[in-house]
DNA sequence: ATCGTTCCCGTTAACGATAACATCTTAACA
DNA sequence: TGTTAAGATGTTATCGTTAACGGGAACGAT
C-alpha cells in the first residue's frame, strides 16, 4: 500500500519536460531529440512509470482488450480454447477480459454484452456452444453492436463470422474407421441432441453410413448427455437391443470411458467383441483400457483462429472468409484396432 | 458498425438536464427528483445507454476489476479455480482480466504484474502454482504493490495472503486409509517435486506411516510428472523392485489411472493384489476400472474463498486471517476396497 | 534579408464519467 | 417577515492520457 502509480504527469516533471514529450517517448514517436529521449526514458525506468491503459483506451476509443464469452470450463474443450486465446491475444498485444456464463442454455445475451462493452473492448469472442435456441438470445442482442464478434462453434450463418470444427467430418471419420474394420453393426451414443456440435456429429456417423450403403437403424442411436455416467447408460441399451452390435461410435471420450466399462462388465471384450470410437482426444484417453480411438479436434488452434479472424476485422481489414473449419483428425488406438499396441 | 457508445452527455443533452444529474439517477443517488428521475431513467433505457466502467475507473480509482494470473488451464484444477473466481467475481460485481502464463516455471513476474496494473485493477489473484524458485520472481516484483494480491496454493509466508487446500492432509488421508485397509507395503508415486503441492503430498504419506509406527523406505517412492505416462513408468519401476508391494498412494488422478492399467497388465488385480489412491477427484475418476479411491480438493470453492479474501482486502477491512486452509477429503471407491461397488 | 522547411517541443482540448462545490427553489420555523 | 435548512439541480475541476494544433529555432535556398 506505500507505492502509489505514477503519471505521465509526475515523469513531465522530474524531467523538465511537457506530458506530451514524455507520451512521445513512451509510444516511440519520431519527433523527440535523441538526448531528450534518452533523459526521459531514464526518468521513466527509474519512477517505473507504467502507463494506464485505461486513460490511454478513453481518448484512442481503442483498449487493446479482448472480451471472452465462455461457458463454464470444467469441461476440457472450452478450457483449451482459452488457452489458446490467450496465447494469440497475448501475442498481439491483446488482454483479455473474460467472462465465464455459468448456464450455456439461457442467459442474459444483452447484459452480458452491455456488461463487456463497459470495459471498451475491441471486439468479442463468443466462445458459448450452440445449444437450444440460445444463439436466438444473442442474435437479437447483437444488431447494432459496434463492436466486431468472432463465434466459436457456432451453426455458420450469413453475417457471422464463425470458426468451427468440422464435427460431421469427425463423426465420418470415426464411423468410415469402424467400416473399414469389418464392423457390421455400428451403433452411435450421442451428446445432447439441443447442442448443433452434438448434431452434426450424428449426422458425420449417418453420412459414413450412407456412403457406404449402409441402411440406418433409428434404434442404434441413442442419446446421452456428455458424462461417463450417460455413456454407461447408453451401451448398456443399445447391447440389450443389440446383441450383435460390433461397434459403437460415442461422442465424446468421457461418455466413452463410461460405455468401454459398461460393456466389459457386460462380457464384451474390446476392441474383439466391441470397437469402440470416441471424440475429442482428452488427455486421458490414451491410457484408457484399452486405449481409446478417438476424433482429434485442435481446439487450441481454433481459439487462435478465432483471435486472428477478430483482429482482422478490428483493423477493419477485410476477411478471406467469415468461417474458418478446422478439420478434426482420427487417432486410431487399441479400441478399435484387435491387435493393441 | 452502426451503432455508436453511447454517453452520459448525449443523453443528458436528450433529456434536458446536466449531465450530472444523469449520472445520480445512474447511480441511485437520492438527491434527484422523483419525476426527473422517472424522465432520465426513460431516456436512458431508450437509448440503450450503458455507462463506461472505464471512465468511472478512471475518476474513482477504482475499477471493479481483478487481475487473474493463471497458468495454462489445460490442467483440471486451474480451469476448476477460475470458476469458482468467477461466479465469486460476479456476485460481487466484479470483472476478471485475465493473464494466462505459458511457462509456469519462468516468466518475467514484474511484467505480468505491470501489465496487469496498467487495466488497474482492484486486485489480484496469483494462480501460478509454486514450481522451483517461480515464487521469488514473484516476491521480487511484489514489493511496493499498491494493490492488495492473494495466492493460491503457494507456501504460506508471513506477509502473504494465501488460500491453499492442505495437500499434506490429503495425501496423510489417503495413506491412512490404505493402512486402514490392512495394506502392509504402501509405494508412493509423487509428482515433480520442485512442486511445493508434490512434495506437501508426499509429507502426508510419510507422516500417516510415521504415525502409524511404520519405517519409510525410500525406495518405496518413484517420482512422476502429473502425466499418466509418468504413472506408467512409476508403477513398472516400483513393481519390479518391490513385488510384495500391495497397496500405492498415486498423487494425482492421471498418473493413478496410467499405473493401473500397467499394473493390470504386470497381472495385479486391483485392488485385490493392489489398492490404488489418487488424487484430485477428476470427473472421470469414477469411471475407471475399476473406480478409483481419491483425494478430493475442492478447487472451485478455492477460487471462491480466494475472492472473498481480495474483497476483503480491498475494502480495508481486515482479515479475520491471512490465511484459508482448504481440507481435502477422501472418496472411496473400487480401487482401494475389496468389494468394489 | 526573406521565405519555406524541418525538427523539436509545448499548449489546449478532449475522452466519459464523477467529486466537490455552488446555486437556486421551496418549505419550515421563530 | 426574515432566517435557515433541506432538496434539487447545475458548474467546474479532475482522473491519466493522447490528438490536434501552434510556435520557435536552425538551416538552406532564393
Amino acid at each position: 500500500m506505500q507505492y502509489k502509480r505514477v503519471t505521465l504527469k509526475e515523469v513531465a516533471a522530474a524531467a523538465g519536460v511537457s506530458t506530451q514529450t514524455v507520451s512521445r517517448v513512451v509510444n516511440g514517436r519520431p519527433d523527440v531529440a535523441d538526448d531528450t529521449r534518452v533523459h526521459v526514458q531514464k526518468i521513466i525506468d527509474d519512477l517505473g512509470y507504467q502507463p494506464s491503459k485505461i486513460a490511454r483506451s478513453l481518448i484512442q476509443g481503442q483498449s487493446y482488450t479482448i472480451g471472452v464469452v465462455s461457458a463454464s470450463i470444467g469441461l476440457y474443450g472450452p478450457s483449451l480454447v482459452l488457452t489458446g486465446i490467450q496465447e494469440a491475444a497475448v501475442a498481439a498485444d491483446y488482454s483479455l477480459m473474460l467472462q465465464i456464463l455459468p448456464h450455456a442454455e439461457t442467459f442474459d445475451a444483452r447484459k452480458v454484452v452491455r456488461e463487456i462493452l463497459s470495459y471498451h473492448v475491441d471486439g468479442i469472442l463468443w466462445a458459448i456452444p450452440e445449444i437450444g435456441q440460445n444463439r436466438d438470445l444473442v442474435q437479437q442482442a447483437l444488431p447494432n453492436l459496434d463492436v466486431p464478434i468472432v463465434f466459436f462453434n457456432l451453426q455458420p450463418r450469413p453475417n457471422l463470422v464463425t470458426v468451427i470444427i468440422d464435427n460431421k467430418h469427425g463423426g465420418c471419420l470415426a464411423t468410415q474407421h469402424l467400416i473399414d474394420q469389418g464392423r457390421k453393426n455400428i451403433g452411435l451414443i450421442t451428446g445432447p441432441m439441443n447442442w448443433w456440435e452434438a448434431r452434426q456429429r450424428e449426422l458425420g456417423w449417418r453420412q459414413a453410413l450412407a456412403e457406404n450403403g449402409r441402411s440406418v437403424d433409428e434404434s442404434y442411436i441413442t442419446n446421452g448427455d456428455w458424462t461417463p455416467r450417460s455413456g454407461e447408460h447408453c451401451i448398456r441399451m443399445l447391447l440389450e437391443w443389440h446383441p450383435e452390435m460390433d461397434a459403437v461410435f460415442v461422442c465424446n471420450d468421457q461418455m466413452a470411458l463410461g460405455a468401454m466399462k459398461v460393456a466389459r462388465q457386460m462380457g464384451r471384450q474390446i476392441p474383439d467383441d466391441l470397437a469402440v470410437v470416441g471424440f475429442d482426444d482428452i488427455p486421458e484417453s490414451p491410457y484408457f483400457s484399452p486405449s481409446l480411438t478417438t476424433v482429434r479436434q485442435d481446439v487450441a488452434e481454433m481459439g487462435r483462429q478465432g483471435v486472428k479472424q477478430l483482429l482482422t476485422l478490428i483493423n477493419e481489414t477485410t476477411l478471406e472468409s467469415p468461417s474458418v473449419v478446422l478439420k478434426p483428425t482420427l487417432i486410431v488406438r487399441g479400441s478399435s484396432h484387435c491387435t493393441e499396441p
